[in-house]
RNA sequence: GCCCGGAUGGCGAAAUCGGCAGACGCAGCGGACUUAAAAUCCGCAGACCUUAGCGGGUCGUGGGGGUUCAAGUCCCCCUCCGGGCACCA
């Protein structure tokens, strides 16, 4: 573009520009450490004020990371994204909290210790202590004061405080299940924390199935709340908001309990052949002991079931197959093609098999006999782990049935089918869509299906054999983890008093520091005979403690409460605090946390609303999920070798330059390729700015007239352009890679304008408003480099505390804009009008102009469309 | 299979409401400064055709259709890439 497109003086001939060998250069590792060390200094410059302040506040959060001991790039992306928000909200005046934590809990600490040796603790604090420097040095304006480390007694023991609470109201129990083993990892996982049937930290590591006795929150109690609430978070991504309405996974149906047939009955059908039908209803009294609860969406097609199917694991299976050893074998063949499936990560593509159990169950509703078949596509653990298999009407039942030659049986059809059309029939099935007419199902046939699965449901609940019911996908959230490094569970075991929490008054349970650790498994407190043995508080007697530890979810789950008021011994936090804090108002970090860390969050401040220690239904009201860090088409990774270390990039071009960088490569929702020269580029426009601000620095002080040239007005016109559009971006868009690269446009357009400003041709005082605005616009991108400036310039008070530009619509107005003249749609020249010329005036100016003319001449304008401000477009024959 | 994103020069990208496609930056090319280099500064730059040159023309936002005076943008169909969910009864 050229710039007198942009109304600007034309650019200076080369030799009008100064370049003076004694220009100062930008040296940022020398501006930048002066800072942080000032910074460090001074704790209480980004601290928030307290609550009763009184003014509009904002809490700006980023996620707190894993003490790894080194910041990846990921990292510094999250971070230059959340302080050029924080920074920005100072200037505009809100008391601002923008706080920092450690995830200090897990694993990594535990295998760094045993492989070198180093205790994890002393391992996790030094790795806090290296990346807090790294913080400084990015100059990330973090309040330290109410720093969280999740390791430190202070704070974990308010996760056995809200561990207690919630054992009180049953929200906290223990039972025997199923639960993932992570081999690898030696402990138990969250379904949450498995992948693929593979562990989230382990992306080889298969997971295997355990029976454990362990403790679960119970976060489907507020199953229904979490996904009603999803509804009132316009400021969460669609996206997440999806992943976690998938992850609830509600689903509405009825329970019905087919009642088993006695096996006396069953043995007269023994051969797998005799499954294959649905059997005449049963005549004379049967003996109908055992039932089986089936959960289904469409009770509306129970008359078109034939056959049962249970999960392999199901406990009636076993029984079945403890009288039959054949079927235990076939049984054994389905759990381990299961097994398979997990592994090969595919579990959605399983070749379905089954095996008829030789055993009948009845249907309630029409007393048909049923054959009960065991098949390997049946989940144990959704619904009741067992379902009526209705082929007509759907899919994987469809399939099942024609696989094993199962009766399919129609029992709804659309609205609009003929009836007896028999062919016709067979042709739509599987048939599975709503909005259906029933037929061959009794007293219910011709009735629509939504309403038949009302009433059958209501039939059920009279006869006692079932009930209309909602199932959720979201399970009870284990935390038990057979694991050192984490928080213990403040739980004790009497003989006498069975299970009995620590009293309030004796936390923290203290995690011992000299714990042997292994590999091996188990919980390794369970090794410490003096953590084990305790003393039961009800009984006086002996008892032993806990030995497991809480999953680290647990911690990162409420710490952003703990920030408001991080030193409290007395309480997690003062209620006050939060009152005036929450929620939060804008939460950054990366998706892959869309479920796990977002969604127990969600619930710990549902429970605390219920204990009523806090106000707040939800925790953030606004969430933003920040796109990778690649390189080279991948995700940085040790594997791949595309590391970019931060720590390189600041010592080669300034913590200034890869932050900005970080912003300038892409839309921050959006994957960022790294490019080191894109860095350089970005350093470069630092050094230009640098140079810039430093030659006019002393003009701010010469008292000359501030009488308006044409030179100030074009320079100050871009310069309130450019305040509109990075004060619009903050509001909501945040593509801060456009709002830099509108920095440099506006650096290059004062640049441009050096001789113009060398021969006096811009008042010193609007140079000097220039200058100050245009440092004040880098403060949020470039913080070290805004300082230094400011320095410079004579800026009064701390820049943070400097009131961000004000837009001045008079000054940013265009007197004369260009207009694009096109002819049947193809632009054929630009004219020049008044920028609030009509159209009158639009189109008399383009049909004057030669170009226009030669492609008019001898045709007809059939149409000139005029938009003001934007084209004229004529339509000719 | 279902649900979200995405596809624009050699590269990262921009175009906020349907109105000059490629802002800004990288890499590249030419020049200035320099003994030289670095640094810095100035300029050129989508592809193709045409012109001695000035210039002129055609094509062009993954592919195909459509709506419109006008489409990267709206509608329909399709391809590829990334992510999420997945025998959920």
């Amino acid at each position: 573009m050229s710039t007198s497109k942009n109304n600007t003086p034309a650019a200076p001939s080369a030799s009008a520009v100064p370049s003076s060998p004694r220009e100062p250069r930008y040296t940022p590792a020398e501006i930048e450490p002066k800072w942080a060390d000032l910074w460090a200094a001074n704790p209480d410059l980004y601290g928030a004020e307290p609550a009763s302040s009184g003014k509009p506040k904002y809490y700006v959060l980023e996620m707190l990371p894993y003490p790894s001991g080194q910041l990846h790039m990921g990292h510094v992306r999250n971070y230059a994204i959340g302080d050029a928000l924080a920074r920005y909200m100072w200037m505009q005046g809100y008391n601002v909290l923008h706080p920092m934590g450690w995830d200090a809990f897990g694993l990594p600490a535990e295998n760094a210790a045993i492989k070198n040796n180093t205790p994890p603790r002393q391992w996790t604090i030094q790795n806090i202590a290296a990346m807090k420097q790294q913080m400084n040095r990015l100059g990330l304006a973090y309040d330290w004061r109410n720093e969280v480390t999740t390791c430190l007694p202070d704070y974990y023991r308010w996760n056995q405080w809200f561990f207690i609470r919630m054992f009180e109201r049953g929200l906290a129990y223990r039972k025997k299940s199923k639960v993932n083993w992570c081999p690898e990892c030696a402990t138990v996982l969250a379904n949450e924390q498995v992948i693929d049937g593979r562990c989230w930290r382990h992306e080889e590591t298969l997971v295997e199935q355990r029976d454990l006795e362990q403790w679960f929150l119970r976060i489907t109690n507020y199953a229904q709340e979490l996904l009603d609430d999803l509804s009132k978070l316009d400021g969460w991504p669609e996206k997440v908001r999806t992943m976690q309405r998938n992850w609830i996974g509600r689903s509405e149906g009825a329970e019905v309990e087919f009642a088993v047939e006695d096996s006396e009955q069953a043995d007269e059908h023994p051969s797998r052949h005799a499954g294959t039908a649905v059997l005449p209803a049963l005549e004379g009294a049967v003996t109908l002991n055992k039932k089986i609860p089936v959960f289904t969406t469409r009770i509306d097609t129970i008359y078109g079931a034939t056959s049962i199917q249970l999960a392999p694991e199901h406990p009636l299976v076993k029984e079945f197959a403890a009288a039959n050893p054949r079927l235990a074998d076939e049984v054994t063949a389905l759990l381990e093609q299961q097994k398979k499936a997990r592994e090969d990560g595919d579990v959605g593509a399983i070749e379905k098999h089954g095996v008829f159990t030789g055993h009948y169950a009845v249907n309630p509703f029409s007393n048909e006999r049923l054959p009960i078949w065991v098949a390997n596509y049946i989940l144990l653990d959704y619904g009741t782990g067992a379902i009526m298999s209705v082929p007509a009407h759907d899919d994987r039942d469809y399939e099942f049935a024609k696989k094993y030659g199962l009766d399919i049986r129609i029992v709804v059809l659309p609205h609009r089918t003929p009836e007896g059309d028999g062919e016709k029939e067979e042709s739509i099935l599987p048939f599975t869509a709503e909005n259906s007419l029933l037929i061959n199902s009794g007293d219910y046939t011709s009735l629509g299906n939504v309403e038949a699965q009302h009433k059958m449901a209501a039939f059920a609940e009279q006869h006692g054999f079932g009930k209309a019911t909602v199932t959720f996908r979201l399970k009870d959230w284990g935390i038990s983890r057979q694991r050192y490094w984490g928080t213990p569970i403040p739980m004790l075991y009497c003989e006498k008093d069975g299970i009995v929490p620590v009293p309030d008054e004796q936390l923290p349970v203290l995690l011992p520091e000299n714990v042997a650790i292994t590999q091996q498994g188990g919980s390794p407190l369970g090794k410490l005979p003096e953590f084990v043995h305790a003393t039961c508080p009800k009984c006086g007697g002996p008892a032993r403690r806990e030995t497991d530890t809480m999953d680290t979810f647990v911690d990162s789950s409420w710490y952003f409460y703990r920030y408001t008021s991080a030193k409290n011994d007395k309480a997690p936090f003062d209620s006050a605090a939060i009152d005036y804090w929450f929620p939060i108002d804008q939460y950054i970090g990366g998706v892959e946390h869309a479920i796990l860390h977002l969604i127990y969050s969600r619930f710990w401040t549902k429970v605390m609303r219920d204990l009523g220690l806090v106000k707040n239904d939800e925790p953030v009201a606004r969430l933003f999920t920040q796109g990778m860090v690649i390189r080279n088409g991948a995700k940085m990774s040790k594997s791949k070798g595309n590391v970019v270390s931060p720590d390189d990039m600041i010592a080669r071009y300034g913590a200034d330059a890869t932050r900005a960088y970080a912003l300038f490569a892409a839309p921050p929702d959006r994957d960022l390729d790294w490019q080191e020269d894109g860095v350089a580029g970005v350093s470069r426009f630092l050094g230009r700015v640098f140079r810039f601000v430093t030659r006019h620095a002393d003009r701010a002080a010469d008292g000359t007239s501030s009488q308006p040239t044409a030179t100030s007005q074009a320079l100050q016109r871009k310069l309130h352009q450019t305040i509109r559009k990075i004060t619009e971006d903050f509001g909501g868009r945040w593509h801060f890679n456009t709002c830099i690269a509108a920095i440099m446009e506006l650096v290059n357009v004062l640049t441009a304008a050096e001789s113009q400003i060398a021969a006096g041709e811009v008042p010193s005082p609007i140079l000097a408003a220039i200058l100050r605005d245009l440092v004040l616009l880098l403060a949020p991108f470039a913080p070290y480099l805004a300082c230094e400036l400011w320095e410079q310039i004579g800026g009064q008070g701390d820049l943070l505390r400097a009131p961000w530009p004000k837009f001045d619509e008079a000054l940013a107005r265009e007197d004369e804009i260009e207009i694009p003249v096109q002819i049947n749609g193809k632009l054929r020249t630009v004219i020049r009008v008044a920028a609030e010329a009509n159209q009158d005036t639009m189109r008399d100016t383009a049909l004057a102009d030669e170009k226009i003319k030669a492609g008019t001449a001898g045709k007809t304008i059939v149409k000139a469309i005029v938009v003001p401000g934007k084209l004229v477009n004529l339509v000719v024959k």
